[in-house]
DNA sequence: TCGGATTACGTGCACCGTAATGATC
DNA sequence: GATCATTACGGTGCACGTAATCCGA
C-alpha cells in the first residue's frame, strides 16, 4: 500500500522540478527525497522519472501520478475536514434566534440540560432564514416569532411587548400609548443586535433616524440618561427593572408584540424533549 | 497528515468489532493495533471509540471515519490501478485483428520496429468491434478486412482467398471451382480461431456441420489426412506449401476473398509511419 | 477462568541526515 | 566551481512485539 506522505513529496517535486528544491520545501534532505521517490516507484511498480546523470524529471507516468496523487491528497484532506466538522456538530448545539430575548431562556436551559454540549448561537432577522438553516442542519434548534410549519416541531415559550422609553421632558412623555406613526420621523436610539425587530423599524418607521449602538452597556447608559427616546420591552424591564427618570409608553401595533417559539426538526423532538418540558413551565 | 495504513487498520476493526480479531487479520499484535487506533484519533483530533474497561467500539465519529476511510482506500487502490494500467499501455501495443493471417505480417514487423514495446493481440469476428475498440483506446492498431473510415488512417497490405481442401476420393474432388451452395450441408472440419471467416460460415453455409478444433497442430493433422473437407487459403499455402493428397478448389464468392487493412487513429499516423512504410512493400 | 483492552518496555527497521562521489553546466 | 543527483553509512524515531495488568462475562 502506498502512503500519502510519498504523494505529498511527489507533489512537491512536481512543483519544483528538482529534488533539491522540493527537499528544501519539505524540510528534508535531498538524499532522503531521492530515496522516497525510489520507494514510491518501487511501491507502485511503475517508473515515474526520466533520470540522466544529474538530472531527474517526471515521465508520462510521473505526470499522471502527480495529478492523481494530488487528487487523492485533496480527498484525504476533505475527509479529515468532514470528520472534524461532524465531531464538532456532535458536541455543539447550534441555536438560531430571531431576537436576543429568547436566548435568556434557552441559553441557561441548554447549558443545564446538556452540560457536555457547547452552545453556539446566531441571530437572524428573518424566520425564513432560520427555518432554512434548521432544515439544512445548520441549526439544531431555532427560536422564531412565528409558529412552526407542520413538518417541524415546536412550542411557544415567551412573549415580548415593545414600549418606547422617553425622557420626562420629552414631548411624548404625557402620552398613554403610541402608534408607530407617532414615532416615525423622530431621532431614536437603537441597539444593533435586535434580530427581527429591525423589520418593525424598517416597515413601520421608514422615516425615523436611528442612532445605532453595538455595545450593550454603552447603549444602556445612554438609553437610561440621554435625551433620545429608545425602545424597551417588558422582558427587559422584568429582568433589569423599570428605568428611572423615564416614561415608558406601550406601542400599539400588531408587530409590537411577539410570541417566541422554540423549534426543532420533527425527528429531533425526542432528543430535545427535556428542553421542551422545561419550557412549558 | 493521516496515513493510509491506519485507515486500513480502522477498516479491519470496523469489520470485526474487536481489536483482537482485527489484529489477527492484520497479522499484528493487539497492543500494536490499540496504539494505532489511539494514534489515528490523535492525528484526526477526534475521538473515534467508546471505551469501557475491556470493551471498545466505534462511536458515531468512528462509524463515519470507517466509511470515509474505506472510500479513500478504494480511491487509492483505483489510483494505483490506473497508474499501472497507464504504464502498461505506454509500453504495449494492443493489436486487434479480424483474422489470424494479418498477424503473420504485423507481429514480426511490430516486434522489429518497436523492440521495447510488447505486443498484445486480440481477435474479433467483426470489424465494427475493432473500430470501436480503436476509438476507445482499447487498441492502438487494428487489422480489418474493410477500408477505414475517413476519420481513421490505414492502408491495405495483404489479400487472402478461400479454397476448399478435399481428399482425392471426395465427391467434389473433380470440381474446378465451387460456390457456397456446393458446400452447404456437408460435414466440414473447421479451426476455431478464424476471426471474421466465421461470418462467411454463418451466412453462406447455414446448413453445414462443423467439426470445430481449437488446437492448430491437431487441426493441421486431421485436415491433411482425414476424410473431411476443410478450408484453406492461398496465404496458408504460400507459407506451408500445398497439402499432399488433397484437391484444393477455389471458392467463388465475393466474401471468399478478403483484403486486409492496417488501421490506426488519425492522430497516431506519425507514430506508426515506419510500420506503414514497411507494409507498402 | 478466559477473552479482551490497556500499560509498560524493549527492539528492529525504515526513514532521515551527513558525508562523499559523480556528472553536467 | 556551482548545482544537482546518487551512493554509502550511521543514527533515531516509531511501529510493532512481548510481557504484565486489569476488567468483565
Amino acid at each position: 500500500m502506498i502512503e500519502l506522505y510519498l504523494l505529498e513529496q511527489l507533489k512537491a517535486f512536481s512543483r519544483h522540478g528538482t529534488l533539491s528544491g522540493a527537499a528544501e520545501e519539505l524540510h528534508i534532505s535531498q538524499p532522503a527525497l531521492s530515496q522516497s521517490m525510489k520507494k514510491l516507484e518501487d511501491g507502485l511498480g511503475v517508473s515515474l522519472f526520466e533520470r540522466s546523470k544529474n538530472r531527474i524529471a517526471l515521465n508520462e507516468n510521473g505526470i499522471l501520478a502527480a495529478q492523481l496523487g494530488e487528487k487523492l491528497l485533496e480527498q484525504s484532506r476533505e475527509m479529515e475536514e468532514r470528520l472534524r466538522l461532524f465531531d464538532r456538530s456532535r458536541r455543539t448545539i447550534s441555536l438560531g434566534v430571531c431576537a436576543p430575548v429568547p436566548l435568556w431562556d434557552l441559553s441557561p436551559l441548554l447549558a443545564q440540560l446538556y452540560p457536555q454540549m457547547t452552545v453556539s448561537t446566531q441571530m437572524k432577522d428573518s424566520d425564513e432564514e432560520l427555518i432554512v438553516g434548521l432544515n439544512r442542519g445548520v441549526y439544531q434548534l431555532i427560536a422564531t416569532h412565528s409558529p412552526p410549519d407542520i413538518d417541524l416541531y415546536g412550542q411557544p415559550f415567551r412573549t415580548e411587548r415593545l414600549f418606547l422609553s422617553v425622557p420626562l421632558a420629552h414631548p411624548l412623555a404625557n402620552r398613554k400609548e403610541l402608534v408607530p406613526g407617532d414615532i416615525d420621523g423622530q431621532n431614536l436610539l437603537l441597539y444593533t443586535d435586535i434580530g427581527f425587530w429591525h423589520n418593525f423599524c424598517r416597515e413601520k418607521l421608514p422615516n425615523a433616524h436611528f442612532l445605532m449602538m453595538n455595545e450593550w452597556d454603552a447603549f444602556g447608559e445612554v438609553a437610561g440618561t440621554g435625551a433620545f427616546p429608545s425602545f424597551i420591552t417588558d422582558a427587559h424591564m422584568e429582568r433589569d427593572g423599570v428605568p428611572q427618570n423615564r416614561v415608558v409608553i406601550p406601542i400599539i401595533d400588531e408587530q409590537a408584540e411577539a410570541t417566541y417559539y422554540c423549534v426543532c426538526r420533527a425527528e429531533s423532538k425526542d432528543k430535545y424533549r427535556p428542553l421542551f418540558n422545561r419550557l412549558k413551565k
